[in-house]
DNA sequence: TAGTGGTCTAGACCACCAA
DNA sequence: TGGTGGTCTAGACCACTAC
């Protein structure tokens, strides 16, 4: 037997003054996955096992394993049990390219899933009209999906176009850059804005991940070159799976800013 | 008296339909913070007197609390009381100049606090030889801080330099790179890996906020013009303090690497 | 000292999943 | 059907803060 049974036992509580016993077994729980012992896909004690095996109640169980999943290292499944979440391979993006999520995934040899969660034309939110610069009563197509790549979903994309860039939503199938291209009018440059969050329900469900844990969320505002605005896009990615990477340059003299 | 009086009724509850009850406050309380009813530094009723007009028990109101507590929306203060967080004015820093954290602030006007958590020379860490491409039982200078801006923490910096290069860690006062530069090697480029994780306890407590709130995390290699590596900082940021901007451009056909 | 959040318990019922 | 996680309760004690 060895492992599992070695590692919960009520001796490594109480007296080892580790602070709140939620806390002791969190950090018991983290070690063992950390050290190996606990590997990805193994199944944890049930919670009542936990309990009786350290002396704890099943509220202070559930509270210590609470954030362990908070943070996506350990998955719960209702009527099934308590796993080790499998290891997600990170990958890892340049930044500083204006390409869609199809190709960069293509140019790493990766197959892309798109989940439509809505396509269509509507009226547009605040929000839509200051980014995009539009008129009054003008409409904008709303592209909203899950991309996924291998089954696993990586990221959520909310995009925003004008209706006269984008007339017809429903004929984006995978990429909407290629979409683009095909009408002459692919961006050339884009800003974007780049912070974190904790993902709420809803956004969590998407992405296959316990709500809370933290994601990177992105806004890009691109751009045609003669400046227009292409598109608005709202995205989430998982902050498990996903690295970008930029380079940095000294700005020389003549570009740095005064005030 | 009006406003939060009325927020919290046990008419709210039950009937509503709306799933557990603790998601049932926790909306009710998101909503009334989204709405302004709940302003940023208001207090919130006690845990006890929240249980008692509500007519659910106090640990139903704790969980419905704790997660707007683990995205930061609610402050909690033991022997005090429950609050309004204070709004955050999000900072936007260019994330494609390689500059540092104190002329990034002295840019805008701001003023810089560092709280040194350790300095001094350590064995290097496997990682940290990675990175750095140090030799066989060289030293690596360490230097932990705390970056505040007008008393708020915004960011744990961790950054390790071969021994070569900074041979007495205590010299650092405020800037690093204005040390570096003094001692002739600034660095001219670095690369930057950008994701999201949710803050441990520790780090959590560094930054003023509550474990598991998104942070950004960034690691940076930087190089002298002769290619030799100056420094690997690992830095988390508050997620919700923290906005970085990038530029993107289309990549000219000559610049698109194949595979 | 009175009130607050932080921890902990024992016990209950529900919804779900797998055999 | 038996076991799992998900929700909920009433009550207790502690550590801390403000007065």
């Amino acid at each position: 037997m060895g492992d599992i049974g070695d590692i919960f036992t009520p001796d490594a509580f109480g007296e080892s003054g580790g602070g709140p016993l939620y806390l002791q077994l969190h950090r018991l729980i983290a070690e063992a996955i950390a050290s190996g012992r606990l590997r990805p896909g193994d199944s944890l004690p049930s919670e009542r096992e936990l309990a009786a095996m350290t002396g704890l109640s099943r509220v202070t169980v559930r509270k210590g394993v609470a954030e362990l999943v908070a943070s996506g290292q350990l998955v719960q499944r209702r009527g099934s049990g308590t796993f080790v979440a499998p290891k997600v391979e990170k990958l890892e993006q340049a930044l500083s390219l204006l390409t869609s999520f199809t190709e960069d995934m293509e140019r790493r040899g990766r197959n892309v899933e798109s989940h439509w969660i809505a396509r269509g034309l509507h009226a547009a939110a605040p929000e839509e009209v200051m980014a995009l610069g539009l008129g009054a009563g003008e409409r904008v197509a709303r592209l909203e999906r899950v991309r996924s790549s291998d089954g696993v979903p990586l990221a959520i994309e909310r995009a925003s176009l004008s209706q006269r860039i984008l007339p017809d939503p429903e004929q984006v199938s995978d990429s909407l850059y290629a979409m683009l291209e095909s009408r002459g009018q692919r961006p050339v440059r884009a800003v974007q804005r780049i912070s974190a969050a904790n993902l709420n329900a809803k956004d969590a469900e998407l992405l296959g991940v316990a709500p809370g844990v933290a994601g990177l969320r992105i806004e890009r505002i691109s751009y045609l070159p003669s400046g227009k605005v292409v598109e608005f896009t709202r995205s989430l990615y998982r902050g498990d799976a996903y690295d970008f990477a930029v380079e940095l340059k000294l700005a020389p003299d003549g570009e740095r800013k005064p005030e």
